[in-house]
RNA sequence: GCCCAGGUGGCGGAAUUGGUAUACGCAAAGGACUUAAAAUCCUUGGCUUUUCGAAGCUUGUGGGUUCGAGUCCCACCCUGGGCACCA
């Protein structure tokens, strides 16, 4: 019988599913070694999984199996995170409820991943929006309103027009929104906001803690973009303002020829002198309208309009005129900017297109000049004395901005809060929660700056819990990525009716070692992750300061022409169309052989045949009577053969020690596609000899090796081939020993002259002198050393010789 | 513009960290089995020259260090990713 993976797989899915996936599941408190490997959850959409998730998803289950057999108790849990803009859209489109759409794709997915026979603990999965799991999101926000973390406030916010809601920062790429490419557009509205800024200093630091790729840990904190500087104060001459001014060299404050104003500062039009008003105003008006997208990407050239009024410069009672820019952000910093044109670039334009005073104040060689009493030190060193001098303030700034959180949106966690026009924002208490959502008929967005929740007055409009009086709902909805900056969390204590978590619970799993999921989410889940796990810590819920331990991104999957895969190039790889095919084994197996987890590769369905090819011949040799070799083998061979055949046999339990030692290892350090070469290998390597010579113990040995990448065929050939009557799973992970790897003889490399020219085969330790005599008694050596006089030899333990005339 | 990561056969990629470059797989060529095809099995294996013994060249380009460089150093080119008026 030939390897039929559509038999097979089905089979042992189904025997998994009738015992419950029990061997899957992980006790509460572990009492052994353990680990919490984690998996990125996927948003349920209606196109089903793709060969990307797959990726990701195939390695952590690698590491499951493989840590199960080491006597790890493993905690890999999976889950939905089913809020968001996806689904809704979906259901509006098909004029469905986007609580059936989303049940109808988790079931799909469901099935899909346990067609790929992923080794999840069932017990454990959640769903984002579950009244159950998301009174808990709400429970959060009223903790985060009770310490002043959450608070409502007028701010400019990106509205995308498309998805008619408010975007927070992390969601618009190039000015676009991140879901739908809209140019997003800048809108004054009164929002929730969560107050990330506050932990800005500890989500720096504690990147340090984190054993993420590099490239993640600079995107945040390029992200977080931390800068220390001084705030000076600069009066308006004849004026009682004072127009602060952020900077982080002070030192060259004796060369400040002008100040900016951001278009928005309070005091941009306050400041405005007589003839100048017209202009100014105009200017004004124009950059208020601008997105910041127009702002940043279209704007080639600095402009700006002069006030009409100065400021006095306070580091030498110079007299500067103060204009206005839009090239100064009103959110960062002040909105106010000292103009140094001699030292910083965009000074420099702006000066020269308007002719302002250039005046140099530090010296090409890094002193500072032209400053009075400050001249001749080191511009490092001068800063403080200088800050001092102005009477400067030490400020640390940050990039980041805080959460705006609120969105306008049905489908997502109901805010809990209660409007009154008597006492304000009142919370709900947190017996009342979950907050449920609301069954509705319309869920398209209004459009009006309000979720379509508004409109059904019999949930809006309450008694206010304090003063008995009429009050309303916050009808806004909370953003996609409520849910999943704790879910990690939940896994462990999922049916907890009074706690979020059991605190014993969380200090026996946390952290979670191992995380694997795309770049993607680099500033977005994983920053708001990090931020409500470090509030969760000062509250006293979780022990731990950080969530993630250690971070792995898979790479992208391109399609078989080497592009992104999308449906409008028509190159995306279906899963379920590859496991019809040749089994999900073989995907699983293809998945981790095409390359370095982490780098992006392009599909290649032949490359998924050279694996069916690999697992078919696992299958010939140890499922299938092999006769017809049997008969030609034994008939002919010769004297010769057969003492080579036994030189093998005696070889191949070297070889099963070293393939252990090379998958164990490759695993560890999540290297599979070097695994699996090594499982090739050493198949090879067996059907060197006559198969029915295939000892049974390097059959069992191929089998353990082969089971957390293709399990079912692992556990058919364990249980039906091989005879045994217990699953892999509780089978020990194979040991090698490192006496048994030593060789006796090695490859000495002859050189002369560093070119190769002979390899001799010689034991292992000689010194040099023998290796010398060995290969000067090669006839290839001696043909190129005959005439020439040896001036140095090398000699490299058990490596090289190389003789240097 | 700035900051990362990376350039190895026709393709995806290996290479014990300075010591046999191209493991493993795909594709290709030749052969066996077959009426035939598919499947399977065996053989070949970078490029150039060749008297078939072999010789020379080869890890993006050009230099350097070294007995020896894919690996280290310098300069440049290209690709991918991130940041982008953050004062």
């Amino acid at each position: 019988m030939p390897y039929q993976p559509n038999k097979i797989e089905p089979k042992w899915q189904k025997i998994w599913a009738k015992n419950n996936y029990k061997s899957w599941h992980t006790k509460d408190k572990p009492n052994k070694k353990h680990i919490y490997i984690l998996d990125m959850f996927p948003y349920p959409s209606g196109e089903g999984l793709h060969v990307g998730h797959i990726e990701g998803y195939t390695a952590s289950d690698i590491l499951s199996r493989y840590y199960r057999m080491k006597g790890f108790q493993v905690l890999h849990p999976m889950g939905w995170d089913a809020f968001g803009l996806p689904a809704e859209n979906y259901a509006i489109k098909t004029k469905k409820n986007p609580k059936e759409v989303v049940a109808k794709n988790i079931k799909n997915f469901r099935k899909q991943l346990q067609g790929v026979g992923f080794s999840y603990d069932w017990q454990r999965e959640i769903n984002t929006t579950d009244p159950n799991y998301y009174k808990w999101t709400q429970w959060i926000f009223l903790q985060l309103y009770k310490k002043g973390l959450a608070y409502e406030e007028e701010v400019p916010v990106n509205w995308c027009p498309s998805c008619k809601t408010v975007l927070a920062d992390e969601e618009v790429v190039d000015g676009k929104c991140d879901r739908c490419g809209s140019v997003v557009k800048r809108k004054k509205l009164r929002q929730w906001v969560l107050k990330i800024t506050a932990m800005a200093d500890r989500l720096l630091k504690d990147l340090d803690l984190l054993d993420w790729p590099a490239r993640v840990k600079t995107m945040q904190k390029n992200w977080i973009g931390r800068s220390e500087g001084v705030e000076v104060e600069f009066k308006v001459a004849g004026q009682n303002d004072y127009i602060n001014v952020f900077t982080t060299r002070v030192d060259t404050i004796f060369g400040v020829t002008y100040l900016v104003l951001a278009p928005e500062h309070p005091l941009a039009k306050k400041i405005l002198q007589e003839n100048y008003q017209e202009d100014a105003i105009e200017y004004i008006e124009k950059a208020l309208q601008k997105s910041d997208f127009e702002r940043q990407f279209s704007v080639k050239e600095k402009t700006g309009v002069f006030t009409g009024a100065y400021a006095i410069n306070p580091a030498n009672r110079e007299r500067i005129p103060i204009w206005i820019s839009d090239y100064v952000l009103i959110s960062y910093g002040t909105g106010a900017v000292m103009g140094v044109p001699a030292h910083d670039e965009r000074d420099l334009e702006f000066a020269e297109k308007f002719h302002l005073t250039i005046k140099e104040v530090i010296s090409s060689d890094g002193k500072v000049i032209n400053s009075g009493p400050f001249d001749g030190l080191p511009y490092k060193k001068a800063q403080e004395k200088i800050a001092l001098y102005v009477g400067g303030k030490k400020v640390v700034r940050y990039k980041l901005r805080d959460w705006i959180f609120s969105r306008q949106r049905y489908w997502g966690e109901p805010i809990p809060i209660i409007k009154c026009e008597k006492c304000g924002l009142v919370p709900l208490r947190e017996s009342q929660l979950p907050l449920k959502l609301p069954e509705i008929k319309k869920y398209e967005p209004t459009g009006k700056n309000e979720s379509p929740l508004a409109d059904i007055s019999s949930w809006v409009n309450v008694k206010c819990p304090k003063c008995k009086g009429p009050a309303k709902r916050e009808v806004n909805t909370m953003p996609q990525w409520a849910g999943s900056s704790w879910y990690y969390l939940r896994y462990l204590d999922p049916k907890n009716k009074k706690k979020l978590i059991d605190l014993k619970k969380e200090k026996a799993w946390m952290p979670v070692n191992i995380y694997i999921g795309g770049v993607e989410h680099a500033v977005l889940h994983l920053l708001y992750a990090r931020f409500w796990h470090k509030f969760l810590y000062d509250i006293g819920v979780v022990s731990t300061l950080e969530p993630f331990s250690r971070l792995i991104n898979q790479g992208i999957i391109l399609g078989e022409d080497g592009e992104k895969m999308s449906k409008s190039r028509g190159n995306v790889i279906s899963p379920d169309t590859v496991i019809k095919k040749y089994g999900a084994d073989s995907l699983r197996m293809y998945e981790m052989f095409m390359g370095p987890l982490s780098f992006s590769k392009p599909w290649n369905t032949k490359g998924v045949i050279g694996i069916y090819r690999f697992l078919s011949r696992v299958w010939s040799l140890i499922a299938e009577n092999n006769d017809k070799l049997k008969e030609n083998d034994a008939l002919k061979m010769t004297v010769e053969a057969k003492r080579k055949i036994k030189e093998n046999i005696q070889g191949l339990e070297k070889i099963r020690h070293k393939t252990i030692k090379k998958v164990t290892e490759d695993i560890e350090n999540l290297r599979f596609n070097t695994a699996i070469s090594a499982l090739m290998e050493y198949l090879n390597e067996l059907y060197q000899i006559p198969l029915d010579k295939v000892n049974k113990k390097h059959k069992e040995t191929l089998v353990l090796l082969l089971f957390p990448f293709a399990p079912h065929l692992a556990e058919e050939l364990w249980q039906t081939a091989l005879k045994h009557r217990k699953s892999v799973e509780f089978e020990k992970w194979p040991v090698f020993k490192n006496e048994l790897l030593e060789e006796k003889f090695y490859t000495l490399v002859v050189q002369v002259n560093s070119k190769v020219r002979d390899k001799i085969k010689a034991k292992k330790g000689i010194n040099e002198a023998e290796a010398k005599k060995l290969a000067k008694d090669s006839s290839q050596v001696k043909k190129y050393l005959s005439k020439q006089k040896i001036k140095k030899v090398v000699f490299v333990k058990d490596r090289i010789i190389n003789f240097v005339t």
